[in-house]
DNA sequence: CTGAAAGCGCTTACAG
DNA sequence: CTGAAAGCGCTTACAG
């Protein structure tokens, strides 16, 4: 039974303490806690008995500084913790990372710029090796100067001028096939529904989005596209000014799962309601969510894996760490989507 | 632009190496370096002309082992990083943990007591100043030895013999008030659906549903009761094997969201076969789910608030930090649920 | 205002 | 096999 109340100061122990202790010098204690090669087992027995006595807790910081061996860690700074997306992403960096012995370090920078660069400048100082970033905006000079050597992957953003090994879904051809789904069924009046301009993904997803309609030689109507929401409530209320209209869309885009569900609660409460202004429209969902197939309306996914985004930027980080890392030029992948129809 | 083809060598560059462009002493550079206390402007201006031109980043780990300052990171490990509700519990601690100056450091244990092992005994090398750790099962022999001073705190879940601060959630009073809103319905067949016995809250849930039921003279009818499910595919079979039962349940009892989902799907299977067996059993489900109202069948949340479980965990460490970190006993909290009818 | 010396905790390289 | 010396990158404390 341990409990907090033992009495003991707060103080990490250090080989010097350890080696007093075991009536040893330093090197010997240091000797026998790196593995006991060239000590004589019974100096090592005083020295692991010393070691249990004091609790005694190797600094990994001031050993690797010392062995000139790096960090053994990779930051990684993602826009938001809360969302399964990112944790997903997370996760395949840490696959990867732990193939190459590395260990993690997570950040959040809740899609705030001013937070990520205080946070890439504190993972630098704290000696990571390498950067893997989701970029919050589009603003590059933080990225640019001080990074230093370490090297950097951007993630499912880009940012412009920063010219770094890169990951990002095929956005473009994602949101195309997505809205074709849509306009094979026969639909002519479909919304668009997305996040900010400013984000890459928005942009790159809008722009699937009207290259499908121009091969039906429609352009998107000004009313039907909503481009502001940055969370389910906002968008709920996109979704429920849409279906006032006099002449509502019969099909959504949803350019991400934040609009996704906002659109689908809008549609359960006027099915609740008993009001389902017009008839319902179809949902088609850039980002997969969990029960789709429940949904009372038809949902069409363009399906995608964070998880294999985040293994990608770490195999694309550690290939620069072995390799001279600078030697190439920066390297760009696109991963696929998968177009997959919920309830048909 | 900056591009990852600049052809200069790896390396970090140093205080000696800027005072030496500089033309100063590396105290002088430091002392710029630190904010410029004491320096005159003209060298000033020499060493930040120095610091740009090599790109120089202060090494965090030398300069807190000097200064004798504590790392300014807390270790958090949580089980599932692609699990939402933990990356909401990690967002509570970061919270609380900014406003202490603190930043976090995150690792995914994968509900695996080895990797929590390993794990700990690198993040305690790494000298965070406490952690925050949801634990992966029973097993206590690495909680009770070698986390030397540094303070601990379990978090949603408890381990017998380890006598810290922790903070969990009202498991037995929230299953038993979603049970008795069954019960109060009307409900006397209600199976339960839950997660390993092993598991802290998986026991607990089953604790407030049995008590709930003794209430109405009722004990859990073994054919009803189902506690092996960790994953939504395995929920539901679990589910659809209670659906075929001859005397099938009326009511479900889901312990925790993995099952909630699993069950959820199968009756959403059942239901575009045309198939609902009987008639399609009322739903609790302890932990929220996102578009729980658009739900065929009724649900009762039992809802929490995993960011304020990590939020009031931080609160807990940062208490213990802040005084004599051995003074007092070991604290325990316990956080309320809410139970919401997501569809009456 | 400036810098040479010493040391944070550890280990490499060198001498016994 | 063992240890005194030196140094990783930085800064405190001490002398000018």
């Amino acid at each position: 039974m341990v409990t907090q109340t033992d009495g003991e100061t707060s103080h990490q122990p250090t080989v010097k303490e350890v080696a007093a202790l075991a009536g040893v010098s330093p090197m010997t204690a240091s000797r026998t806690i790196a593995g006991g090669t060239n000590v004589r087992p019974e100096l090592q027995d005083r020295v692991l008995e010393a070691v249990r006595a004091l609790g005694y807790r190797r600094n990994e910081n001031a050993r690797r500084m010392r062995a000139g061996e790096p960090s053994g860690l990779v930051g990684v700074a993602i826009t938001n913790l809360g969302n399964p997306y990112y944790g997903n992403f997370a996760l395949g960096v840490e696959e990867i990372a732990a193939t190459h012995g590395r260990r993690i370090v997570l950040g959040n920078t809740a899609e705030d710029t001013q937070r990520e660069r205080r946070l890439i400048a504190d993972l630098i100082g704290r000696q990571v090796e390498g950067l893997i970033l989701v970029p919050t905006g589009q603003e590059a000079a933080h990225l640019q100067h001080g990074l230093g050597d370490t090297p950097l992957v951007l993630a499912s953003r880009t940012v412009p001028g920063v010219d770094v090994d890169t990951v990002v879904l095929d956005d473009v051809g994602g949101a195309y096939r997505g809205t074709r789904v849509l306009l094979d069924g026969g639909h002519r009046r479909i919304a668009f529904l997305g996040n900010v301009t400013s984000v890459f993904t928005g942009r790159r997803r809008y722009a699937g989005f009207t290259r499908a309609l121009a091969e039906f030689d429609l352009v998107p109507d000004a009313t039907l596209v909503k481009r502001d929401q940055q969370d389910v409530e906002t968008a709920r209320r996109a979704m429920s000014d849409l279906l006032d209209l006099a002449d509502a869309p019969t099909a959504i885009f949803c350019a991400n799962n934040r609009n996704t569900i906002g659109a689908l609660k809008e549609i359960g409460a006027r099915i609740r309601a008993s009001n389902p202004a017009s008839g319902l429209p179809a949902i088609v969902s850039f980002d997969d969510f969990e029960l789709a197939e429940m949904m009372p309306v038809p949902v069409t996914v363009v399906d995608h894996d964070p998880r294999e985004l985040g293994r990608e930027a770490a195999r694309l980080l550690f290939t620069r760490l072995a390799g001279d890392r600078f030697a190439g030029p920066p390297r760009h992948v696109e991963l696929p989507t998968r177009i997959r129809v919920a309830r048909p």
